[in-house]
DNA sequence: CCGAGTGTACGACTTTCGTCGAACACTTCA
DNA sequence: TGAAGTGTTCGACGAAAGTCGTACACTCGG
């Protein structure tokens, strides 16, 4: 694994609620994460690996919301932490969403 | 007017970043005020009318920030301040807010 | 004109949040 | 085995956000 004792934990996004959603997507980091994960394919981008204005640590923080708030889903592949989207999960649970998040302004 | 020195000012939706809405939203007090007034006609509802926890000062603070992400707009009606969400503009801006918003979970 | 009612402005306080540096754990590759 | 790469954890720091009390401004009804 990446440095970790244990799996990442997920929370379904059907726990989740609006708030902590709407809480973890109005941060500016994470927002970029999110639109640069939109337009990538699953499981093709590890932590890493994205175009944003933080180090390691505070990069570690946001994954760990983001997955808090069901948005993300990790998986370990060898030293690297790969991401998804959840993306039928999460237009499920919060029909729209996406679109909004897309809907660059 | 209600102990205002001039008339509140709004911002268009079109104008508001998606992360400015989703930071008005994610805080409980607003949500829960944002939450009555759908369930309210138009300018039916006063500021001090809200069932919510929080003083006079808290409460105000909040529907300035209400109003800065073009969610809600105000009018000054004797000494009273009423309300009422933006709801086409909203809608057109960012369409699928309103039922994410209502979306009780 | 005075008192009650409504809401804002200001300052202070507390908590939360984002950030960083450093140490650590694990993998991979030479 | 050893070095490089990846990501987490911890502690600390500063900035931002929510809350409250107070003072103030304005309106309305006796």
């Amino acid at each position: 694994m990446a440095g970790h004792r244990s799996a990442p934990q997920h929370r379904d996004p059907k726990d989740v609620p609006v708030e902590t959603v709407f809480a973890a997507l109005a941060e500016p980091v994470r927002l970029e994460i999110v639109r640069q994960l939109w337009a990538s394919e699953d499981w093709a981008r590890a932590c890493g690996s994205f175009d944003v204005a933080v180090g390691k640590a505070g990069l570690s923080h946001h994954f760990g919301v983001l997955r808090d708030a069901g948005l993300v889903e990790q998986r370990d592949e060898g030293a690297r932490r790969v991401n998804r989207l959840r993306r039928e999960e999460v237009e499920a649970a919060f029909p729209g969403l996406w679109e909004l998040v897309n809907r660059r302004r």
